[in-house]
DNA sequence: TCTTGAACCTCTAGTCACTAGAGAGATTAC
DNA sequence: GTAATCTCTCTAGTGACTAGAGGTTCAAGA
């Protein structure tokens, strides 16, 4: 049994998140000493660790928590997890798509100007100030 | 001279969003009717216009509060501007790897499952729970 | 001119996933 | 025993809005 500290050094998650987590549902409450300080097993460590791992991922806590019921219940069909996972795949596409387009139009305005001018001259302001002159929609 | 709602019909920016961009210092406190009603003009539609264009491409409230300053003044220099964007660019090429990467990953985890088999057997809880399946760091 | 209904006002609170800080109590090492 | 470090709960703040309550004003038609 540890102490919260000693998760989050091994977790690599913050103390004030971990209970945040276990406030949300995430992971169960937990154990605590007589002076009522949390203490953690293996099974905590490997929860939170799945948490981390989702978490980088980009998975939302809502789905993590879908997620977690599942594993909860391994008998379940995981027709859910995979779903939750293609749309978090295509979350992160869509997402990739559109930071493209604005990739494009920021690199073209940057190249617009070199910074040596003033501010009314700037080539950067007045694409900011006139959609018209972007090349395309975003 | 027209209405809160004739402008947000214009700019495509929510009611709402433009009084909190009033609070926020974005737009200047716009004049009001007799009846206390806010009332704008062609200044304060090109402004919006200005930050619903910035706000667009990624620039933070704070980064667009920088530019309008400039704006205001177009004797000064515009290092600044073009200083801002660059270092917007820049976030939006490194988010662009970063989702890149989880691309790579999530589109592996959903394709090693069908969603036909059950929670226990599931490859995409398996990887969630277990980093050591995971190909590349992330 | 009156009435109706849409648009407007301010204010508070909620969203997401944490993060920061206060003030008090617990644990650990020496 | 004491000092240093950890931990506890609670509240409030972040960014960029969004939602809703409860009340007021405006514009158009009768």
């Amino acid at each position: 049994m540890f102490s919260i500290g000693e998760l989050s050094k091994r977790t690599k998650v913050k103390v004030p998140t971990i209970r945040y987590y276990e406030e949300m549902g995430l992971l169960p409450e937990a154990e605590r000493t007589t002076g009522n300080q949390r203490r953690y097993d293996k099974a905590g460590l490997e929860r939170l660790s799945f948490i981390r791992h989702a978490r980088d991922l980009g998975f939302s806590i809502e789905a993590i928590s879908s997620l977690i019921k599942l594993q909860d219940h391994p008998d379940r069909s995981c027709e859910a997890a995979t779903d939750i996972a293609t749309s978090q795949l295509e979350e992160v596409r869509a997402k990739i798509k559109r930071l493209r387009t604005l990739e494009k139009e920021l690199s073209r305005i940057s190249k617009g100007c070199d910074g040596e001018g003033v501010a009314g001259d700037c080539y950067v302001l007045a694409s900011l100030a006139d959609h018209n002159l972007c090349d395309r929609e975003h």
